[in-house]
DNA sequence: CCGAGACTATTGACATGTCAACCATTGACC
DNA sequence: GGTCAATGGTTGACATGTCAATAGTCTCGG
């Protein structure tokens, strides 16, 4: 499988084979998601959103009525807190969501979406499920089981 | 094979199954190259060396004696251009890297490694070599293989 | 030769990601 | 009940990623 030279090597333009397969999915991976980062970031800009302001968003519609901490926000994303707290900072500036110090543990700050919050995930949901389809369809099904598959035992490794 | 919650639906604590298979997978793209960035940021800390800079670093070193101009940088990675100009600006305020204006054509500058940066990448091979082998250590060979064709078929997709 | 438009790179402005240091609150232990 | 470590969050400082605007250089057509 050496022979040829592989199709990542060409993309970046490498001369020396990779030194390894574990190098070589290492590089894919992380290609990979770059692009499809941006993809997304293009679908969310029209509207203002960054990808990770959007993520936090879609959290605080899982958590619903009563509303998440601080930290267990950035527990569920893999962000240290000090980003978080900015990040809502901002969100709040945007009036999508709204923080209030926690009266039985005053330690706590609880963050809700706004109504405004809640109709703009809602609006972003078919455009971002559009993006990852498009972003996937070169794969069948059955391949992206598989890269799911490959893609959750290499994370077990990697905790 | 949606009769039970996916590993990656219990990693982030969602209670609503994904919305289709496409969303699992990009969703799982992101959250394992987050995994991987940040356990080569720990191997290069040790050195002062982020991994984009690693990444521009090894890059030099491909380009060897004639240099790459700026812009060149940028393409191989998949970054802007303003990013590429601080960066260097910050390996060669460390002496890893060195930049002259070229003289053929005077908009290009061109950039090169210093010998101490030449041992810097070169001492850094071994470490980072082991850590992408580990990450992926989950996967037999042949899953590695078939990891990394169908990241290139994203990526054809992606394009 | 000269002026228009393209190309290369840099700067400014702002969002993000990360670390260390800090403040307030809590809870446990003496 | 008082001290003290642990917890939850914020702030400061700095690297990074991105866009828009700009400066310097090149090229080509007239």
């Amino acid at each position: 499988m050496a022979d040829e030279t592989s199709a990542l090597a060409k993309e970046i333009r490498q001369q020396r084979p990779f030194r390894s397969l574990g190098q070589e999915a290492a590089l894919g991976l992380m290609r990979t998601t770059d692009l499809l980062r941006r993809a997304i970031a293009r679908v969310l800009e029209p509207y203002d959103v960054t990808p990770q302001q959007y993520n936090v968003l879609r959290i605080l519609r899982g958590a619903g009525e009563q509303g998440l901490p601080t930290l267990e926000i950035g527990d569920r994303m893999i962000e240290q807190a000090p980003g978080i707290t900015r990040l809502l900072d901002r969100l709040e500036a945007k009036g999508w969501v709204t923080r209030k110090r926690c009266t039985e543990d005053r330690r706590q700050v609880l963050c809700w979406l706004t109504p405004a919050g809640r109709d703009l995930v809602q609006q972003l949901d078919e455009p971002v499920d559009q993006a990852d389809a498009t972003a996937m369809e070169m794969l069948s099904d059955q391949e992206k089981r598989e890269l799911i598959r490959l893609l959750d035992q290499v994370r077990t490794g990697l905790r």
